[in-house]
DNA sequence: ATCAACCCTG
DNA sequence: CAGGGTTGAT
């Protein structure tokens, strides 16, 4: 309604025209604005609700005050007006204001209590005078409202703009006539108490309007009052500021509403749990039963309920678990594990005494909170392990340090099975989320990980070609704090499995794999906190984290073919796809969804891709599909077969280039003295890369590109073209053209077996 | 803004 | 061969 009001005496003269169209848009912002009170409130009465039901009356009084905010000024009160369709219509952009003034009309006409215009302001204009005639005579329209102007023969732009200023002429002796109720002591008393006081204001719905302003509304409302009789000879500055001041008003009760609330929901989780603990030492019930009823009205509005609940965890859990030392996080999250497991207990126990004495609802009730303790228990589990996650990431500290007294294995837990309950970066990372995890890999669990050494190797995912060259003495809590969250794999599964010893498997596959690649490729992590602050932004570059999990799976799968490790990554990687490129092709394997290579790329594609190369050095994405399909395409997958076919073109100009300059420095003189054979350096060359193992015989057509383009090279370079830092792209224009159909056996899905098997 | 291609690097 | 940066086209 602010808003309204800046924008209304903003635009009043120079929107004049798009009045119309501002109709709605004003409309759905004071009904937003409507929403968004309701709602607040309606938090307000869930966190009532939470509370005991002594203070059921102030939850009333937030219902009462919800309900005429939300509806009672909408609809009840619209009904009361009695408008002509025409004269709302014309009415809806100022309809608090003409609404308001409206009711106290009536309602002044039902009490009988005259006197109004004392309170009107005292600048009222005669304008006002005209409008009270006209709405106290029941006019049905504002044309016909405005008629006496009329005559006046005013135009329509006119009219509109008289219409407008007794609009807010209006509105400023409603407010003024508000600010008058409220210091009346009735109000006072109905906003500082009591359940009785709006339960009979509810039974006299002419009240509801005056009442339903909360008293920091009518705090807002005297601010403005005074200044809206005399707005027209105020400044915009003056307006702007008003405004301000009102939005910090509104922020600053906004904020002690949320600390009130914040408290009571602090002092019900402490009720909750007293609850339990004396249920549970309790056997007759007793008090059982006045927790069910508790539960009962607590739960009577469970989405919300929990999601209070989950707020105050993360509450508490932002204010408690900061403070803790980072070695009491382990045994936090033991005593939250424990808790839990007692609570369980308890739930079970719980459930037998209600059955023993057919309180089927209460059992209902039961699982709710059980469901709910859950949920806590388990954003407080990863409230925790997040606390800790970043405590690593922050201080320089050795993890042996940290937990000294704790066996190795335990560091697992605090690395590897920390939380069973991250879910947000696993769904941002669900491309290979479920690719990282294939299921044939316990001889993992047996490989030198828990080390510190190889927690503090650890890369993140996103590894970047900087690391290498950073060599900053490395940051070993950087590196662990990092994968944990994006790649925990069965999120969820169960409240007590995640200290099981088992957890740290799923876990340690990807650790495996960056510490094999940060082992072999780098020799320094050289990973800066600066680099990475507080918990990773996983969701980017997750074409390059795929590229890097498939990498690091083949390092795994490497390892568990054999213990040697390649010294360099590239190696690693060329011996593994040789060594291990068959497995791929095993279901099992295969099973890596997402857009991993893996999924559908093997290396024999690669080699199939290569064998193509000869007949097609721009194929396209269509026909890409075409020959791979048996390969599931996606973005991924084709970019993939796209990015090699890209190589292949790198390769192949390189050399290209390279012979075209050899010539030259060789002598030749003549392009038609340059022939490609296959007894050619530049055939060998060529079939060595794209043939290697030499069981495809090289198709004559690809020889003729290959000397049609080392000539245009030889040409190029002879002309002296390449100074042009483009001058490829001419030739590549050429060569694009000389593309030739590929023989259709390339499309059989097992085509190499059957020509390897020739 | 997105994509593909190129270019360079490792 | 993959990744990153750049460029040009859409």
């Amino acid at each position: 309604m602010p808003d309204h009001d800046t924008e209304f005496h903003l635009n009043r003269l120079t929107k004049r025209r798009r009045v119309d169209i501002g109709v709605k848009r004003i409309v759905s912002s004071s009904a937003s604005s409507t929403q968004t009170a309701s709602a607040i409130i309606t938090v307000n009465r869930a966190a009532f609700d939470a509370m005991n039901s002594r203070q059921s009356k102030k939850q009333d009084v937030l219902e009462c005050q919800g309900a005429q905010l939300g509806e009672a000024k909408s609809d009840v009160l619209r009904k009361l007006l009695k408008r002509g369709s025409s004269y709302e219509d014309n009415m809806i952009p100022f309809s608090d204001a003409t609404i308001i003034t409206n009711l106290l009309k009536s309602n002044k006409a039902m009490r009988g209590t005259g006197g109004r215009e004392s309170v009107v302001p005292r600048k009222a204009e005669p304008e006002l005078l005209q409008e009270d005639t006209c709405s106290n005579s029941s006019l049905e329209s504002a044309e016909e409202c405005l008629s006496p102007f009329g005559k006046i023969s005013l135009d329509h732009m006119g009219s509109e703009r008289i219409n407008k200023e007794h609009l807010q002429a209006k509105r400023a002796r409603v407010e003024n006539i508000i600010r008058g109720m409220n210091h009346s002591p009735n109000v006072m008393a109905t906003s500082i108490s009591s359940g009785k006081d709006c339960e009979r204001e509810l039974e006299g719905e002419t009240n509801i309007t005056a009442q339903s302003f909360s008293p920091r509304e009518s705090n807002r409302e005297n601010k403005r009052k005074q200044k809206l009789p005399q707005q027209q000879q105020h400044s915009f500055q003056q307006m702007v500021s008003t405004h301000k001041q009102q939005k910090v008003e509104e922020r600053r009760q906004l904020k002690l509403q949320l600390e009130d609330m914040q408290k009571q929901l602090k002092q019900f989780q402490e009720k909750f749990f007293q609850i339990y603990d004396s249920t549970d030492s309790e056997a007759d019930g007793g008090n059982l039963s006045e927790d069910s009823i508790r539960s009962d009205g607590m739960l009577g509005d469970g989405g919300i309920n929990e999601y209070l609940i989950q707020n105050s965890v993360a509450d508490r859990s932002d204010n408690e678990i900061a403070d803790l030392d980072p070695r009491c996080f382990l045994d936090e999250a033991k005593a939250l594990h424990r808790e839990q497991v007692l609570l369980d207990g308890k739930m079970a126990k719980q459930e037998g005494s209600l059955r023993s004495k057919g309180l089927m609802s209460m059992h209902e009730v039961g699982k709710r909170l059980a469901e709910t303790l859950k949920q806590e228990l388990n954003s407080a589990m990863s409230q925790v392990v997040d606390t800790v996650v970043n405590v690593f990431s922050k201080p320089p500290r050795p993890p042996l340090q940290v937990f000294p007294s704790l066996p190795a294995n335990e560091d697992h837990f605090v690395f590897n099975g920390n939380n069973p309950n991250v879910h947000t970066a696993n769904q941002r990372l669900q491309c290979f989320g479920d690719a990282v995890f294939p299921s044939p890999l316990d001889s993992f669990v047996g490989v030198p990980l828990s080390c510190a050494n190889d927690q503090t190797e650890a890369l993140p995912l996103v590894v970047r070609k900087s690391a290498s060259e950073h060599h900053q003495s490395s940051d070993p809590g950087a590196q662990n704090g990092h994968p944990h969250p994006s790649l925990h794999p069965s999120s969820l599964s169960g409240n007590t499995g995640f200290i099981s010893p088992s957890f740290h498997h799923p876990f340690s596959l990807p650790l495996v794999g960056y510490s094999f690649q940060s082992t072999l490729g780098a020799s320094s992590t050289g990973y800066s906190s600066k680099d990475s602050p507080g918990l990773m932004d996983l969701s980017r570059e997750t074409t390059s984290l795929r590229t890097k999990m498939a990498s690091s799976q083949h390092l795994m799968l490497n390892h568990s073919c054999s213990p040697v490790l390649p010294r360099s990554t590239a190696e690693g990687l060329s011996l593994i796809k040789s060594e291990c490129g068959d497995l791929h092709d095993m279901s099992d394997i295969s099973s890596y969804s997402g857009c991993t290579i893996q999924e559908g790329l093997s290396p024999n594609h690669l080699k199939k891709a290569k064998l193509m190369f000869f007949y097609t050095r721009y194929p396209s994405s269509s026909m890409l599909k075409m020959y791979f399909s048996d390969v599931k395409f996606n973005r991924c997958i084709t970019s993939q077969l796209i990015k090699w076919f890209s190589n292949f073109r790198e390769f192949f100009y390189i050399q290209m280039e390279k012979f075209a300059r050899q010539a030259i420095n060789n002598g030749v003189a003549a392009v038609d003295d340059i022939i490609v054979s296959r007894d050619s350096e530049l055939y060998k060359v060529l079939n060595m890369h794209y043939n290697k193992a030499n069981d495809f015989e090289v198709p004559e057509r690809f020889l003729e590109v290959a000397q049609i383009t080392l000539r245009e090279f030889f040409s190029a370079i002879v002309a002296s073209r390449d100074v042009d830092p483009s001058w490829k792209k001419a030739i590549y224009k050429v060569i694009c053209k000389l593309d030739s159909e590929v023989p259709e056996i390339f499309k059989s899905a097992n085509y190499l077996q059957e020509l390897l098997r020739e």
